[in-house]
DNA sequence: GACTAACCGAGACGGTACGTCCTGTCTTGTC
DNA sequence: GACAAGACAGGACGTACCGTCTCGGTTAGTC
């Protein structure tokens, strides 16, 4: 029974919070700023300070908060490993669309492309997370003879998502189902037994 | 053939993206500023503001000058486009793993997911021109029946560089010609005949 | 009886007085900036900015600090009002001659001729108190006979000190006790009843 | 037979002179600049920097013509001292009201605050030979025994100049023709025999 | 009548200071 | 002791001018 943050305010935590997805929705990421942030959430910069490292920490955890609330990637398993990466994919590609989450993914990527100790926390809290559970639906898909046992489970998910990651950050061309379907076409065949 | 900048200095000029180069590669990107470049470059901030809108702005020209030097990517041609793609992609990570060219190219990712403006430059000057030359060697290869002609240029190429591309952006695991060649090698069976 | 700057740094602010009286005694006045002002003192320049409007009013009160601690003109009432007007003139040829406070008068000069509402200022925080003191000492001397009843003391006033003024701006003679003596003398002759 | 400017295009130094006095009727004298002036002279920079030492001698040229072509105070000599300053000290009143004059002298007056060379410019060229027709007056008045012998007539000047002055620069009170009559009387007197 | 030097307009250049904005720390008084 | 509020030292921003420096194009006076 322990109490972590003794007298932590949760009132100012989430405000905080909600006010950098807000705020991240609504105006190019240049523009936020830590003062911006308070105001908006109606609380002091001190209590910023005090709770978060740096604005990127900050915005690590307004995703984190977001993408737990979403309940992130349940990872369906319906046999057909084809059918499930499709359902994965076009989810992806719906984030990586959404007004509402893109801005988010976007302010991270700057962040932590700025800040190594913040890209490993991505890495680790965000990332990880995700790959375990992939991780694991390749293996059944691997037992049940849908793809080959001798490619590591971090190169097979690369292989489904690099293309779809590296539209979205360069912009060089439309994200949609389609495309999607594709790539987890030709990523089957390639893992194909 | 008309003058386009009249009385334009080429000394202020390639100071400017010499300086730009030499910051980037020394310190962590967020600690580099117009007036830092101006003051190594021995140049006036204005000189600067003339002729670039931002920051951004002239980390593209620097890098797409230092490219243009080193004359990216000739694309080597032997006949066997996975021996090809092997070497473009090895290239890749050479560059991706140079303490020369990576920093440039991570500035170049944090500006362009900052600025629209700047993205569509990146693609347009960087990107395109890339994808041009790949487009030519791909007709080539399915030609001789060494992949498929039902898949996009454009796709087939994400196939190969998104996953080295994901891996570097995220810091999630190493980068190195094994990985290139397993890459390649998974991606030739995804476009198989 | 409120607290009038509730959170103002008296440190800070006594520190930018001093910088600036020390920095207009040391050099000449257009070589004078806000950011030498602030490095001097060891202040940041917003700290300037949010208490003064401008360079102008850092020196009004800059100035208006010393005379206020040197407690300005004391008016010496002798009973007889040619040697005391001899004791201010020389006073005030005193403090056109020193290196330590003309450059004073010299800054606030220039500003409030640059800047209606300073001149406002100096007029009512310097000129106009003084004034009210030099009226007392017209006033007892028209009651003993001394002069003239019909002459308004702003213009006796400018009288004695209008001849002193002249010649310091313009530069025009030197400016002496000799000088101040011959002034006293011509201008009790005008007032004469 | 000396050509003193050789070259010296007079459509430019006139076209500069004539917009210095335009600009500074038009706004307050710190937006005035050397750019300013020779952009609405239609002038290269240079042009300015070539016959000019500083803005302050911009300035004093401009006013320097313009008092030329006014023929500045002529003196009159009715054979009355008082009258004839009478007409003097209003003309004087009329300057410093004039809307087309003040801000000329009160730019003057802030450059010579700040540059001693050109204190000394303004002196000489402007003060001196207005101080050396006034002497001449004097003198005939002296002769006449409408005024003292004894009294220098830089002095005498200044006690008829110097409240008029005083009062224009500091703007304490306002300036017009019965103020104008009330020095005069009471430096006449002053100055009585 | 062609030559040639200085002057001209234009404006880029290396700089300096401006006044604003934000950072991360600190201080004050409230809950 | 966490909190809202906000002053503080510091530092970069993007702008405005400074005074100097080319750049071509006149424009006089000389041969």
């Amino acid at each position: 029974m322990t109490t972590e943050y003794p007298r932590r305010s949760e009132r100012s935590r989430s405000a905080i919070l909600v006010a950098t997805q807000d705020l991240i929705r609504e105006q190019p990421y240049p523009k936020i700023t830590i003062e911006g942030i308070a105001a908006r959430a109606g609380v002091g910069k001190q209590t910023i300070y005090r709770w978060w490292r740096s604005k990127g920490a900050v915005v690590v955890d307004a995703l984190a908060t977001q993408n737990s609330t979403d309940d992130l990637l349940p990872l369906p398993d319906t046999g057909d490993l084809a059918t499930d990466m499709r359902t994965v994919l076009r989810a992806t590609v719906d984030e990586f669309t959404s007004p509402d989450v893109e801005p988010l993914f976007r302010a991270l990527a700057i962040e932590s492309l700025q800040d190594p100790a913040l890209q490993r926390q991505v890495v680790d809290q965000i990332y990880r997370p995700q790959l375990a559970q992939v991780d694991v639906r390749f293996r059944s898909a691997q037992k049940q003879g849908q793809i080959r046992s001798d490619v590591d489970s971090a190169i097979a998910f690369e292989l489904f998502v690099g293309p779809i990651f590296h539209r979205w950050m360069n912009g060089t061309f439309t994200l949609d189902y389609a495309h999607a379907d594709t790539v987890v076409h030709l990523a089957m065949r390639a893992l194909a037994p």
